[in-house]
DNA sequence: GTGAAAGCGCTAACAT
DNA sequence: ATGTTAGCGCTTTCAC
């Protein structure tokens, strides 16, 4: 601590050191450095120690940003959220960063409200040379799809991804499957009046979700089931299920597409219309959030396993390997709760 | 598309164009490119035109890793989320993704789940050279909060951040206030015999809630409520609330230290000892989440505005120049619902 | 096993 | 206004 020290730990916002303080207080080059780093480079063990002394006392971090440049690949893949308040995408979003951060990958996150497309969001994490972007419930313009194609950076769509699209990967649960699954349930109940609050016209999972679910009554020789759409939305929701139970035949029981609309579904009928969940009206939802199996709502729903999920992105992501695109269809299961119990 | 035409954009999985490529296109020298692309450099607008059109064509990016190694900054500011499933965080992280993304910075993510310090998390973000830390309900070791002082970057603590700590910066709500506005309405609508579900020993958020509540009591000449700790999680209050409503004198208001804590104990009243809430127990919360407008639990609680809260924090994030650290309060209100009317 | 040297793609003086 | 040059902090040949 004297004060002609003037390159010692005493002046405040200090840059970081770098490889080169490090290689010269331990009398190495600064390649050596990069090598003590370097997980399987040559270098002798008794180097590699006098390295990481001084690198600690010393406070040395390597500089990610200068190996991603050098790589030309950064470790980070880019997440863009659309309808960020469901609760299923936080917990997506949280299981991922987990399993990336095993893989020493790491998540730059976009939020994109609304339907627009996602692409200033993707523009952005291309200019960061993302290694992958994952979509979930956004959509990206088949211009910028083919952008990210040419630079070879993946595109994988979660959920709800845009209908139509080339070079995109997805992750899905298993939405026709699950829609069957629920049908079936419903008429096991004992419902015969079924409707369904749909997600967006356009979305591909609100698509097979309600393509499942109509199909098998087809198959049972039942009619299609009125339908309202609610955007996968709490506010859309509410009013889809004001209409329908305003009409004058009543559904006894309704499919909404996924768990936000499904609980919204409940209050609504439950406290304006004053009927009881389950006895006088079915509701059922999709994904199984934490809060369908809330004593409070008790929703059938039908399970878009979590892990299972954020394993398969998980694996997508990191598997440079892995030739794209590729559909992965993670199955899921039927909770049967009290919301369909009469 | 001739066959010869080796440099054009037939091949799939190009490394993106650099500016070298633009610049060679354009007639210019690259470093023209880099004027193009920086607002307010000096360059022809002739020049930047050319520019541009040739940029266009090759679909080239700037390559935000490239100028973050000579900036010495990223625009990257890391955030880490503990209680990832909490949604008023989720609420908060998407105003700050919004809101940053309009100061062109951008968000790293990572969850710690559990009650370690974010330590791992804190270390990875200061390889990227992340220009702030946001820790949500997490907390960080003595000796990396001094690192990340001594590199100059901010740490903000926001709503629970660790006891004491130097150079962290914190954002909260008026726990204090809010916990005293909570008490003087419990007592106002009639209760008398009042409980706490604390978050957890450590964490100053569920200091300062409860002290400002125990002091208003205080005032009041009454004793100290009845407390148990919940650890600001749902499963924590579960038992918390079985527990103080298992006792031979039963309080008749509990308050929870957070939202996520009192929508539990309404379940666990409601479902398991067949009271009603607000006549014959009061709850209270705190943070108005989403959920407690929901018309099942129509919770009291004391809000922490999303967006004045985001707003603050960003300032933190993009106002270089502010001195650290800061502390600052983001007053709420108390927002009266049924479960709190007697 | 180790050091010297050449970049990765860009920005920032410095000339002109 | 524009080109030239020198790096940012690291990885990676390439000699030794």
């Amino acid at each position: 601590m004297r004060p002609g020290d003037s390159k010692t730990v005493m002046s405040k916002r200090q840059p970081p050191p770098s490889a080169h303080d490090v290689a010269r207080l331990a009398g190495v080059s600064q390649a050596a450095v990069s090598r003590a780093f370097t997980p399987g480079a040559s270098i002798a063990t008794a180097t590699r120690d006098k390295v990481f002394e001084a690198a600690r006392t010393l406070g040395y971090r390597p500089n990610l940003i200068a190996r991603s440049l050098i790589k030309g690949k950064s470790g980070i893949v880019g997440v863009v959220i659309g309808n960020s308040r469901y609760p299923f995408f936080q917990a997506v979003l949280a299981a991922m960063s987990e399993r990336l951060s095993r893989h020493a990958k790491h998540i730059l996150i976009y939020t994109a409200e609304g339907s627009a497309p996602a692409d200033p969001q993707v523009e952005e994490l291309l200019k960061f040379r993302v290694e992958a972007v994952l979509l979930m419930s956004a959509t990206l313009s088949a211009k910028l799809t083919g952008q990210c194609q040419r630079e070879g950076v993946p595109l994988i769509g979660f959920t709800h991804p845009p209908k139509v699209a080339p070079w995109l990967s997805a992750v899905t649960g298993d939405d026709l499957g699950g829609g069957a699954r629920i049908a079936e349930h419903l008429l096991q109940q004992g419902y015969r009046s079924l409707a369904v609050i749909a997600g967006r016209p356009d979305a591909s999972a609100s698509y097979a979700r309600e393509a499942g679910f109509t199909r098998y009554l087809a198959e049972q020789g039942l009619t299609p089931p009125v339908r309202e759409f609610g955007h996968f939305r709490r506010e859309g929701a509410i009013e889809a299920t004001r209409t329908l139970l305003s009409r004058t035949s009543r559904p006894d029981a309704i499919f909404c597409e996924n768990d936000d609309m499904a609980l919204a579904a409940i209050e609504v009928a439950r406290f304006e219309f004053g009927l009881v969940i389950g006895r006088e009206l079915g509701v059922v939802g999709f994904d199984d959030v934490e809060q369908a199996s809330w004593p409070s709502f008790d929703l059938t729903t039908y399970s878009l396993p979590v892990e299972a999920v954020s394993e398969r992105v998980t694996a997508l992501v990191a598997d440079a390997e892995a030739t794209f695109p590729v559909t992965a269809v993670v199955p899921g299961e039927l909770k049967a709760r009290g919301s369909t119990r009469r």
